[in-house]
DNA sequence: TTCTGGCTTGGAAACGATACCACACGAGCG
DNA sequence: CGCTCGTGTGGTATCGTTTCCAAGCCAGAA
């Protein structure tokens, strides 16, 4: 049997040492203030012991936790993993940890989640909301002693810094691209139509469409594969079928292109594509997707920088907090594949 | 100003409700032999101040931390994003929080991630170690006082749980599936030779192949588009060209399968491609990807299940700790698919 | 010589929760 | 009537660290 050895304390640290409890707390905050001789003996002693201070008592004598919370949807999902990811760097160099949870965008998962957290006492919180109307969230969040940044969906009507695209002028982007190819029956697909970020998409393709005097075609049942095909099916086979798809999301997308290759629907022939947020393989597929991409990236970077410098200034003098915008609205760029009619460049 | 109150503290509710400490603890702690009277009242107390428990007085108090620490080389990588989903959802049900760190593969950037979470005294540790091998890993591991369970690789010479797919027989099967195809030059494409998943890949790749009398083709130079170009060229160039690729990893498949697009090659009839790890859209592109499917999800379930199994046998009587199987060797599957040469039911 | 001041150093009080122990009180029993 | 027992309750030491305060020491100034 391996009999691991349980952590040794600061104290005992000390004893070993012959020193008091307050030499070895500096010796293991920087040594500063400590005799060079001393500070070489008590730091033999920390690594033959292998001492590790404990964080727990650190905390509870006021200090930080050095954690900070990340709720979102999903990790398995592309766009939140790679968010997760920037924010895990930037964590990392705040020499902080990252908690993560995870909702599924369901409210009571979120509250339930937030509650574990606050109970940690996470620094800081980040958090893609599941419903940015609600009103319990908002509650939370603005009672709470924890600096928030809300990500990707910002929370209604409260001064919860946010960092989030502009969903609205990149899908009046996108759809505007098919209207310019000369598409008069833009169908715009979907399978949500509660998310902040759906709607927000939803509201700039009917605004596309309706300025250019075109009729606005939306189908809110795709979900996956099945669903898929038969709103796609049901389309076509309509009075007056469409010659595009507007798909809002990235699942939507996908599913939308499979059915139209499982049919031998020549894509952008028949019907063009373009699709709401990148993919892996949207360039490898034949035809290569058009999609309006998002700084994916970016979001998760911004946030948590904004979350550190909020516990800066916290920490700080009581200089304004407000130095940094609050509400931060990245622009998403329109990538001109094959399926929206375009010859790209070869890259 | 939102001025934000402080957290209460258990005092401050004992106080405010007119009782002991002790009646407010029992009272968070289940409300077991208190006064019904009380209890309400003291309920109502914490409601009204919106108390909320210090996790880390609880912990310095001896009780656990409630946090698991999860170390692994990426997040945007699917089978890793998968895998923490998983352990995610496994650690929620057991209470605890998910302390998330990456790695990138680098054994020094894994030693820190350590440190950190050794401080905040995660209860327990899953770990996709950057290097099976490392001594200073084991060491570590072995040394501190924290079940730990070893996702996807080993620790080698060592007594630490681990969860890891067969990728020898999964490489086998992959690569005999190619030679019962009829393929004589079957080529291994790879970008990695050091990491212990491929290391076993190659063996099985080599295994298959020897025991058919076939040769033995290895390229290591695999790592993005370019190399992927230059690699599949000179090969198809040379005095005797492949006619199947057995890749072993995820990106490797996926920029062979770029590379042979890209230049026109019909696959499977001019070369087959199979590869290891299945992937979101291998089933969509044309020809459907044939792949070795590993099971991630349960990769990081079993992996979270076997670590809060040990934390329960350390917590309860005596009993042999051995109940659990600790080396779990999981088994891949082969999905067939086109770009082998199958055709496979349409489904 | 005595005093001032910079370095080192240690004692001990917090931080917030838990749990051991003790105590009060009324009921049931011999 | 005195005893035990069970229920409800509170006092207080404790977990491991930081930090305030004080003190010891020696050099240099007065």
């Amino acid at each position: 049997m391996k009999k691991k050895t349980l952590h040794p304390t600061l104290s005992q640290v000390a004893r070993e040492a012959g020193v008091g409890t307050t030499t070895v707390s500096r010796v293991i905050n920087g040594g500063h203030r400590v005799n060079p001789e001393t500070l070489a003996r008590v730091r033999k002693v920390i690594e033959r012991l292998g001492y590790m201070p404990n964080q727990a008592a650190r905390t509870l004598k006021g200090h930080r936790t050095k954690t900070i919370g990340l709720v979102i949807p999903s990790i398995a999902d592309p766009f939140f993993s790679n968010c997760a990811e920037a924010a895990q760097a930037i964590a990392r160099a705040n020499d902080s940890l990252l908690m993560l949870t995870v909702t599924s965008n369901d409210p009571r998962a979120e509250m339930e989640n937030l509650d574990v957290l606050i109970r940690h006492r996470t620094d800081g919180l980040l958090i893609v909301p599941a419903n940015s109307q609600s009103q319990m969230l908002r509650e939370l969040l603005e009672r709470v002693a924890v600096p928030v940044v809300a990500i990707d969906r910002p929370v209604a009507d409260s001064s919860i810094a946010s960092v989030v695209c502009d969903n609205f002028k990149g899908a009046i982007t996108g759809t505007q691209h098919l209207i310019d190819h000369g598409y008069k029956r833009i169908v715009c697909l979907t399978g949500e139509s509660t998310l902040y970020t759906i709607r927000e998409r939803m509201r700039g393709y009917r605004k596309a469409v309706e300025q250019a005097r075109l009729s606005c075609i939306i189908d809110t049942s795709v979900k996956d594969y099945k669903s898929a095909e038969y709103a796609i099916k049901s389309l076509l086979d309509g009075p007056e079928p469409p010659d595009a798809i507007f798909a809002t999301k990235n699942s939507t997308t996908i599913h939308a292109f499979e059915v139209l290759q499982r049919l031998n629907i020549p894509v952008p022939q028949s019907i063009a594509l373009l699709g709401f947020d990148d993919f892996e393989l949207a360039s490898t597929v034949r035809p290569p997707i058009s999609v309006i991409q998002q700084p994916v990236e970016e979001i998760g970077r911004r946030a948590a920088e904004i979350l550190f410098d909020q516990l800066l200034d916290e920490r700080g003098t009581g200089s304004p907090a407000t130095r940094h915008p609050l509400q931060v609205k990245l622009q998403t760029r329109l990538i001109q594949r094959a399926s929206c009619g375009c010859t790209p460049p070869t890259p």
